[in-house]
DNA sequence: CTTGACACAGAACGTATGTTCGTGTATTAT
DNA sequence: ATAATACACGAACATACGTTCTGTGTCAAG
């Protein structure tokens, strides 16, 4: 009854195919849309007509620790890894100093393993969703940021940019000074003014002749008080 | 065949009887858990024999707004408004400022229509569960927290508390003084120690037979940066 | 070439599931 | 007092659902 040679999946060792992703993102797909499917549903949606080659997936995945199944109930599938829709995770590069370049973000590298040091931040305290994935999160050390209102272990989250416009206040690399700082950016007629955050410190100018890279645009500070364990 | 007529519910004019919310509670339950459950489950769980009965709540649930179904598919029922498990919404009580009381935390007034402002923190850089009921935030106004490297517009995020231990950032009242403080705590032998974050600031010191209230221990600082309209 | 593992189809079976209908009993309105 | 309404039970029914069994085509190893 088998005619169609082509479309038969060929699995060489233990990977995903076509259809172990098709059937995956149906119920990560449901499951977030809180109907989990049932078994013929699953069927329908990657195009395979026989319930028990439905079955025979589910098994796999569920031996690949992909998925989770109840047997007590019916459409008792659920994937057991789901990232939280309400929380975006941030990867935090590496560390901050004033004596050390920033970590840049690459998209290659970032994601290795899947699981990244990061910091996990709610959806309603980010921007758009869209722009949520230029972000990355810097941890930072030493005292070389107080006149940012920036202390030692502080978490900051940047988005990455090479441009600033006034009043934002960004991470520069001053390559002739081997300096990182944490800045207000204004431009001015013939210098960059670097101003701090706190008011009482005085702001630092840069030439427009010496080079200034700007390496992101800080959108939030997070710091975490070490709580003596009650 | 009804004989214990003690037993049935009455619902006098539009509210919610023991049965309303023990069957929504299991369908908040189990919608967490990621497997709905069926009309007879729900009867199971709610000491209703009947699935019919059944029906007739989820009807009146429906129409109240307080749950979803899809008629297409089988235990597609779903709450409608359901915190999200990975955030912990902690009330924003009001200002702090330098020449003002703070505000305290108050069981009774906080939920008032479940609206309330609030800030969305990840689980994952909370304490324990347990003690995040414990926590508000506060929105700090004008510059006079600098000391602290805190500035205008940031979010502190304070566990209630009436003791501190040492090295403990705390919110203080100082009632002579009529002034509010964020500083480290530290117990000497015959004063305390209120040490300001930057470290190129100096201490004040209090002596012990002047009072001082302690209002909370901050947990976390929130800095949001206004992002410039992209 | 044979064998066995793999990928797939189809059907059958028993149970699960949601709906609907008929009936009964309190409570409230008229 | 009577009617309307709200709350509750149980049964019946058609379909949905998951499991299991038989069988077939493909491919690589021996």
């Amino acid at each position: 009854m088998l005619e169609r040679k082509d479309q038969m999946m060929v699995r060489t060792k233990k990977g995903m195919t076509l259809r172990h992703q098709k059937i995956m993102d149906f119920i990560v797909q449901r499951f977030d849309a809180g109907f989990p499917p049932s078994i013929r549903e699953i069927g329908e949606a990657a195009d395979i007509s026989s319930t028990s080659v439905v079955t025979y997936y589910l098994k796999q995945l569920t031996e690949m620790g992909l998925i989770e199944r109840d047997p007590k109930f019916s459409r008792a599938v659920r994937p057991t890894h789901v990232p939280s829709k309400d929380l975006y995770r941030i990867p935090i590069l590496g560390p901050i100093a004033a004596g050390m370049p920033i970590p840049v973000p690459d998209p290659q590298a970032v994601y290795i393993g899947d699981e990244i040091n990061g910091v996990d931040v709610a959806r309603s305290l980010l921007p758009e969703r869209e722009k949520a994935r230029e972000l990355f999160a810097l941890n930072v050390q030493g005292d070389s940021m107080i006149d940012a209102m920036i202390n030692d272990g502080d978490i900051v989250i940047l988005k990455s940019t090479f441009e600033a416009r006034n009043g934002d206040m960004v991470a520069v690399w001053l390559p002739e000074r081997n300096e990182t700082t944490l800045k207000f950016f204004y431009k001015e007629k013939e210098r960059y003014r670097l101003q701090p955050a706190n008011p009482t410190m005085k702001p630092i100018f840069i030439e427009k002749s010496e080079p200034l890279e700007i390496k992101g645009k800080v959108v939030m500070v997070i710091r975490k008080l070490q709580t003596t364990a009650a």
